[in-house]
DNA sequence: TCAATTTAAGATAATTTTATCTTAAATTTT
DNA sequence: AAAATTTAAGATAAAATTATCTTAAATTGA
């Protein structure tokens, strides 16, 4: 469903929702903290970095930190991001062309669950903080 | 989403349920009409067989037909077959122990979610072949 | 029996994804 | 200025997925 570089981002981009206090936070805590490759997560940040989610900044000290308000990043940002955004766009059966007027055998069914993922994903990384510091959800894992 | 191992088995037996009329129906047949690789298919298409889901039968005149009816075969059950079922199993996050006690950040959205995909795969290949007869979808691809 | 056809099984190869490493550049602190 | 820290970029490697091929076994029909 989602690749291993987007759950990594994701689970990093919330810890990094959590601690926003300190200015700049290193790719190295994140990784040491989340038990996430080093190497993978810094190379995963970077098109983050590029795509213009997050912030980054060099030398001790250094780290990142977001680059837009949490309730404007998503979930499916960062997916996109990463992943691309096929899975909200393309068929189920892998047909280059598939439409209401040229549809697979399941496409009137997928089609609305495709959105209905789509709206889940649409949740903001401020809906997700919401969530935990309200107490809504606890012992989380991250 | 789905393996393209997937994608072509439920494609391979929407093709052989809508032409059942004949005992056997060869996997070279499947794979010309559908344009799908031979050898990519047979190998995919031995697993389904290996499950039950498929009877087989070699020489001229040979091919694959169904072991069941088709009310008892659903969409989740290919899927199963080929790719397992960690889609419908783990949690979104790839935590291995995620549950109600013990969430991730988004688990209590990602389970209904879970549950509703659950449930759009649940439809069998008759409920497609009869989505097809009735007309219900027109200029269908396979 | 023999040739043709078709699945069975597993070896091999290509591609993509995931993971790791190396070097460089920028910045801070001493 | 020098040392330490941290991101940047891209090379390299490992693993998983996807694709192809080869050989064998079973079956049919001439």
């Amino acid at each position: 469903m989602l690749s291993e570089s987007v759950k990594d981002c994701i689970r990093a981009l919330i810890y990094l929702a959590l601690n926003q206090d300190k200015e700049y936070i290193s790719v190295k805590e994140i990784a040491v903290k989340l038990n996430l490759p080093f190497f993978f997560l810094a190379k995963n940040i970077q098109k983050l970095v590029k795509e213009g989610i997050l912030d980054s900044y060099r030398g001790p000290k250094g780290g990142i930190t977001f680059k837009k308000p949490l309730n404007e990043i998503r979930i499916l940002d960062i997916i996109k991001s990463i992943d691309g955004d096929s899975l909200f766009r393309k068929c189920i059966l892998g047909f280059e062309e598939c439409s209401d007027d040229n549809p697979c055998a399941i496409h009137q069914r997928w089609v609305p669950e495709r959105e209905h993922l789509k709206e889940l994903f649409s949740q903001s990384l401020q809906d997700i903080v919401n969530d935990i510091k309200v107490g809504k959800v606890k012992n989380i894992k991250l």
